[in-house]
DNA sequence: ACAAGATAGTCTGTGAAGCAGAACATCTAG
DNA sequence: CTAGATGTTCTGCTTCACAGACTATCTTGT
């Protein structure tokens, strides 16, 4: 109210929350990923269980449930349709006989690669109203707040660029 | 897989997924919201409902519903429990008498505004990782991937600073 | 002016999805 | 060796949102 010298922007508009435009385009992104994955197990969950079991750091199911942000009874029946259609099997962890290691099968891993490049693709066309800096910019920036991480050193805006050229598979 | 001279980042790792960033980041925002509106009906999405009818453009049910990317059976309880509580009326639309517009009522108005500035708070606190530019960055992107639009001019990194001095109410 | 189809809102049923809680096996600490 | 914590699975329940039908109104074509 107070008569600063300022374009009257984002007073309590919709478009202005950060919670609606998250919301937003979490469910775009949802929307497209669920036709790339439509044939997979678990849909885009399915992916996500593939692809934290796939880097290794976290094997169990509790750690990638707790990783996905999913509830570890709802990991059981993931884990058995993933299991069913040959992607993943359930070793028992040698360190923890209670645990599970999951571990993707050759044809997981060739699957994962595959649908990680039409992910990929379907991503950019999603991301198309930005500028090719920008997308990259948002992808640093989204997976800095998802792991929590401050930033190491340069702003996201530079850093981003240096991360484009990566071949993936 | 062939030889490319290619430094070996983010191949198929979670924490490289879009998804899975977008999808963390959404939860860790509805949650911090759901305390911050655990009062008000209808959770976030009341909020978002009357964020939406607040900035008066968008005003029927089914438009509101759309804007929120929510079923047009689930804003008929929704709107229920917000008129119930005093803050939205339904009016008949003076230009088509099939559609209800929602206006705040004073109440509500007042309402929203509170929670408006204590979301606020709370949002800053989820972007804590980030440097408050970077904040008003990822703000700025999701926003234009939300409403679809294109960069209108500068680059956001830059576009995003200007916007910051806003006092909302 | 009238009929036919589209659209806004509401209501009812149904199906799915996920959580709480218990059960079982195993680990860790004292 | 006991007591409590932790990983996984299973059962039951609640919740929630979607499909579909229904009414009222608008729109279009003839």
């Amino acid at each position: 109210m107070a008569g600063r010298l300022v374009v009257v922007t984002t007073p309590q508009r919709v478009d202005a929350d950060l919670g609606w435009a998250l919301g937003r385009v979490t469910r775009a992104h949802l929307h497209t990923a669920q036709e790339v994955l439509s044939g997979l197990p678990g849909g885009p969950r399915g992916y996500q269980v593939l692809a934290a079991a796939n880097d290794g750091e976290v094997s169990t199911q509790l750690a990638i449930a707790r990783m996905l942000g999913v509830d570890r009874t709802v990991m059981t029946y993931l884990l058995d349709e993933l299991e069913g259609a040959g992607l993943v099997e359930r070793r028992p962890d040698p360190a923890d006989r209670r645990a599970r290691r999951i571990v993707l099968t050759a044809a997981g891993r060739e699957r994962l690669c595959d649908l990680d490049r039409r992910l990929r693709e379907a991503e950019e066309q999603l991301l198309a109203p930005l500028l090719p800096a920008e997308r990259d910019t948002l992808r640093e920036l989204l997976r800095r707040l998802a792991t929590g991480a401050a930033q190491d050193g340069a702003s996201a805006c530079q850093v981003a660029e240096e991360i484009a050229a990566t071949d993936g598979c």
